[in-house]
DNA sequence: AAGAGGTCCAACCGCCGGACA
DNA sequence: GTGTCCGGCGGTTGGACCTCT
């Protein structure tokens, strides 16, 4: 089956809008509200597909666009909800209010993924930097629960077999996500020297961009982990790491 | 002053899943 | 059950802007 294109792209203008076509936008769905984004180039008359209409809208035009550089405080968010879920920069924008997926996503390729990189190859910085806590890890992410953490929605969460099910889990999380600071304890100074350079679980083969690095929860927790999980199981999440792509959410459960 | 290279971000593209006929 | 439409998502890119030499 060939997917017919989400709108005739002749004649249809592309590129940078106009002030006068983000007034246009701005003034009808003030007017009448976006219930079809198709229809609604049309019936503003404006020449853009109406993908065009909906991402000026909700990267731009919303009044609730927060603009402007990303504070400390979001750029840590940032950083600990991306090492939990992932590339899933929706989900992430929905904690971050104001901000959109695409904001988000630009900042993390531009800012945020060098300067992990930095301290990942040099966790000294951490000393001369204080914006990067070492908690840090980049992928793969592991999400880690405790059971009682989520009671009502654990059996769910051990349920999750393929990244199709991620954004229903993603709102199960959501919803039961307080602080990712209770699911990432803090950890000391000695941790960079003392601790194991073992990348989590037996995946060190799934990237060739993983590199053994700063683990985010204490080693005892990861030797449970592993404790926990038998060969069958293993070969399981590790099936399901690799339909990830290498760089999905990977569920731990203590 | 200028041009080469790097950075940033708005916008596009293709794919996916839910809804519906 | 199947095909189609539509909204939403993540990955990618083009070009404007900035910095360095």
């Amino acid at each position: 089956m060939v997917r017919a294109p989400c709108c005739d792209k002749m004649g249809l203008k592309k590129g940078p809008w106009t002030p006068e076509e983000d007034q246009i936008l701005i003034s009808y769905i003030q007017k009448h509200g976006h219930d079809n984004w198709r229809a609604l180039p049309k019936q503003a008359g404006l020449l853009r597909c109406g993908k065009s209409c909906r991402l000026r809208w909700i990267n731009y035009l919303r009044p609730d666009i927060k603009r402007g550089n990303f504070t400390l405080e979001e750029e840590e968010t940032i950083i600990r909800l991306h090492q939990m879920l992932g590339n899933r920069w929706s989900a992430i924008a929905a904690k971050l209010s104001g901000r959109t997926d695409n904001d988000i996503k630009n900042v993390w390729h531009t800012h945020l993924k060098r300067r992990l990189k930095q301290y990942q190859t040099k966790p000294d910085n951490i000393k001369k930097n204080p914006k990067i806590k070492p908690k840090i890890q980049s992928e793969p992410s592991i999400v880690c629960q405790s059971s009682d953490e989520i009671p009502s929605s654990s059996s769910e969460a051990s349920s999750i077999t393929d990244t199709s099910d991620h954004r229903e889990f993603d709102n199960i999380k959501a919803a039961n996500m307080v602080d990712s600071s209770e699911c990432f304890p803090d950890i000391d100074e000695s941790f960079w020297s003392d601790s194991l350079s073992i990348p989590p679980l037996n995946f060190e083969a799934v990237s060739d961009e993983y590199q053994p690095q700063i683990p985010s929860f204490p080693i005892d927790h990861i030797v449970d982990a592993r404790q926990s999980l038998d060969d069958d199981s293993m070969e399981f999440w590790y099936d399901v790491f690799i339909n990830a792509g290498g760089d999905g959410d990977f569920i731990v459960q203590f």
